[in-house]
DNA sequence: CCCTGATTCGC
DNA sequence: GCGAATCAGG
């Protein structure tokens, strides 16, 4: 009799809380890649994209999408030939990653501008969140430690947040 | 080459 | 409903 299908832990919330919907909002509306919302909300990058998805905030429309989409019925699913995917060689020379990205001048949503970096500080509260606030560069939203992060030129890391 | 977005399918 | 797998494009 072993039943057990979701006896995993006695206070696991149904991943997408109201918070994290918001967040999710939130950074979908400061103009984040879903994979920097997911990374930021701790999920993965499908699973922001699934919600998006399922909540219809995707900025292209399901038909345009479906019209460049030739997707007839099966499309060698995963059954026979299942392709090796991207395999990720692995780092040798792994970089400290000493990036500290110092953001004194924290700003919210609405305090946004031209003027600071609208990378996102994520808080456990998710209550009170606000953005780096940092001096941006010329015409980009973030400052200059973001801004690798907002671009993934140079450094293949995206885990550092701050 | 790698990454990102979106769809589809299984649970 | 959620997320992994998959596909397609840049």
């Amino acid at each position: 009799m072993i039943a057990n299908q979701q006896i995993l832990q006695p206070t696991l919330q149904p991943t997408w809380t109201p918070e994290r919907i918001d967040q999710l909002k939130s950074y979908f509306a400061a103009g984040l890649s879903c994979r920097d919302i997911a990374v930021n909300i701790g999920v993965s990058r499908n699973a922001v994209i699934g919600k998006l998805s399922r909540l219809n905030l995707t900025r292209t429309s399901p038909e345009e999408r479906r019209a460049r989409r030739k997707r007839s019925s099966h499309p060698a699913q995963k059954s026979t030939a299942k392709q090796p995917f991207q395999i990720r060689h692995a780092v040798y020379d792994q970089e400290p990653d000493d990036a500290p990205i110092v953001s004194a001048n924290h700003c919210s949503l609405l305090e946004l501008s031209e003027q600071h970096c609208r990378w996102p500080i994520s808080t456990p509260g998710a209550e009170d969140f606000c953005f780096c606030g940092n001096t941006p560069l010329g015409g980009m939203p973030y400052c200059s430690g973001h801004y690798r992060l907002a671009y993934q030129v140079g450094s293949r890391h995206r885990a550092a947040r701050g």
